[in-house]
DNA sequence: TTGTGTTTTATTGCCTCC
DNA sequence: GGAGGCAATAAAACACAA
């Protein structure tokens, strides 16, 4: 079976690279076995990706694969990978630091139980399930400076830590390698531009790894016995918590008046008004980024901003509609479904952002995971002709568009080799695509649904709060109302934050410029894709 | 520079579900 | 049997101390 599998992967992997294999193939496939490091942008994407969706539609694998210059398989194994590598993490807190489990972790527990976080158990998805929600409530999200100073003081926390782990650890490692080790003009303009974005300030070495936990202000009063719930509102209000500001008591205080709303309907003012952050008041390089001539440039940055808000203050509300693993493990018909349920209606009233942001060029790359999201198969039950039809490259054959091929590749020095940022920018749009019309994550396996769904209902045990649907279109519209009010998660924002570098560069040529020499990316996804 | 430990990637086998 | 997932394993790449 395995051998069938690997021969599947073969076929699918030429196939992807749009190549059948050849001697040349052959040669490279010997190659690839030397494994590979994927290059930070793709690990970046792979990283956001999960941390939206855990167990991504082959259709998402296809266009991530494609997007970002790997293989399906590659794709599969590196969440795969992930996975387990989340699993190992919460079995080692699980098993030998339970004793730091306290304080924060209670915030994982927000309107959860706290055992549930001690009593992990190994292979229970349940547990994991738990701390996706929690991971995407918190760190999910865009880390905004504010966020990173809390998420900081958080690693005192080693379940927390675990979670940012999680969720930014190989993003750390990534810019590590992009910041630390970059030797480019360019990737100083990155590290400044990350930084100031905040988002990825928190893997600044030198500012990250500087930061040590230190309690303070209300974490020093309440220390870990805080209320959880006044946790996941600090983390909710993210950069707009000040520690020196109203002390949130354990009976909430009420919230700023509209801290929210304005940014959700001020998107733009969101970015100028920052004021979380006094080690960045004015984000000057925001303004540099916003200087940029670059439409797409903007728009990111505010997407970028609007999506931390957003997501941050609605963290709790995402997971309510698609946090949980819970639903990810809800059957695959059904999720498909959604799928293509949600790709049917692709984010009203937030086309703008991507209209704005999409050029000409912006293509077949998104080739709109609303369309070629969809399997051949799922797009044969679910959807009209037209779907298929107008897909530009259907899922397992050749790659759709070679000009969307291995933008993320490094070159084989590893220095970061900016894409063109308007392949960042589709990528990005891609993704946000995809996500959106993911909706709700699908399960590991149908097998799991069946467990939590029987009767076409679907609810948790183990008395962790329970969710009964009854009426899956009633979730897809809330899926839809959700992903229209909050359009943009934080893995587009990484997403944008990886692209932002690449803005920079005045020597890649404008936006519209597709690569068009991706010999050396095609050469090594070539190789990789032999593997 | 080298040795060692860790992390990441790739492969394979097995399991479960459809 | 196909498909997808998890787990184990090997090996390369990386980090770091001596």
């Amino acid at each position: 079976m395995s051998s069938v599998k690997s021969c599947k992967y073969f076929q699918q992997t030429y196939l992807n690279s749009g190549e059948m294999q050849t001697e040349e193939n052959k040669v490279s496939l010997d190659v690839n076995k030397k494994r590979m490091l994927k290059t930070p942008a793709q690990i970046m994407a792979l990283e956001n990706f999960y941390k939206e969706n855990r167990f991504p539609l082959d259709e998402m694998k296809a266009q991530l694969a494609v997007q970002i210059g790997l293989t399906e398989k590659q794709i599969s194994s590196w969440f795969c990978h992930r996975r387990l590598k989340d699993k190992r993490r919460d079995e080692s807190y699980a098993n030998g630091r339970q004793d730091h489990s306290s304080g924060v972790i209670q915030d994982h527990g927000s309107g959860l139980r706290q055992d549930s976080c001690g009593s992990i158990k190994q292979g229970d998805y349940r547990h994991i399930d738990l701390r996706e929600v929690e991971s995407r409530r918190i760190y999910g999200q865009e880390p905004l400076a504010a966020d990173l100073t809390y998420e900081h003081r958080s690693h005192q926390n080693p379940y927390d830590a675990h979670m940012e782990d999680t969720s930014s650890e190989s993003s750390s490692s990534l810019h590590d390698q992009l910041f630390s080790e970059s030797r480019d003009p360019y990737d100083m303009q990155v590290s400044d531009k990350l930084t100031e974005n905040g988002a990825l300030m928190q893997i600044n070495p030198g500012s990250s790894k500087s930061v040590g936990y230190k309690p303070s202000g209300y974490l020093k009063v309440k220390g870990q016995i805080e209320n959880p719930a006044i946790t996941a509102v600090k983390k909710q209000l993210g950069r707009h918590y000040q520690e020196d500001g109203p002390v949130l008591g354990i009976e909430f205080d009420a919230l700023p008046p509209g801290a929210f709303e304005f940014l959700r309907s001020n998107p733009v003012n969101a970015a100028s008004i920052y004021v979380g952050d006094p080690q960045q008041p004015h984000s000057p390089d925001i303004y540099g980024v916003i200087k940029q001539p670059n439409l797409n440039i903007i728009n990111e940055v505010h997407n970028s901003k609007m999506s931390s808000q957003d997501s941050c203050m609605e963290g709790t509300k995402f997971n309510t509609v698609h946090g949980s693993e819970r639903q990810e493990r809800k059957s695959h018909h059904q999720l498909k479904y959604k799928s293509s349920v949600l790709c049917s209606n692709p984010f009203p009233g937030q086309n703008s952002l991507f209209d704005s942001n999409k050029g000409s060029s912006e293509k077949t790359a998104v080739s709109d995971c609303k369309r070629s999201g969809m399997s051949s198969k799922l797009s044969v039950e679910r959807m009209g002709s037209d779907s298929l039809s107008n897909h530009p490259g259907s899922y397992g054959g050749k790659i759709a568009n070679e000009q969307e091929k291995s933008w993320l590749h490094d070159n084989d020095n590893h220095t970061y080799k900016a894409p063109k940022n308007e392949n960042l920018s589709r990528t990005s749009n891609l993704i946000h695509r995809c996500s959106e019309f993911i909706g709700p994550e699908r399960g590991p396996s149908a097998r799991m649904a069946k467990v939590e769904k029987p009767g076409g209902e679907w609810k948790l045990k183990k008395g962790f709060p329970v969710r009964v649907k009854t009426d899956p279109t009633n979730e897809l519209r809330v899926a839809k109302r959700v992903n229209v009010e909050f359009p943009l998660q934080d893995f587009v924002a990484n997403a944008s934050h990886a692209r932002l570098p690449l803005l920079t560069n005045p020597t890649k040529g404008s936006s519209m410029d597709v690569p068009s020499s991706f010999s050396e990316d095609e050469t090594a996804e070539t190789s990789s894709s032999s593997g």
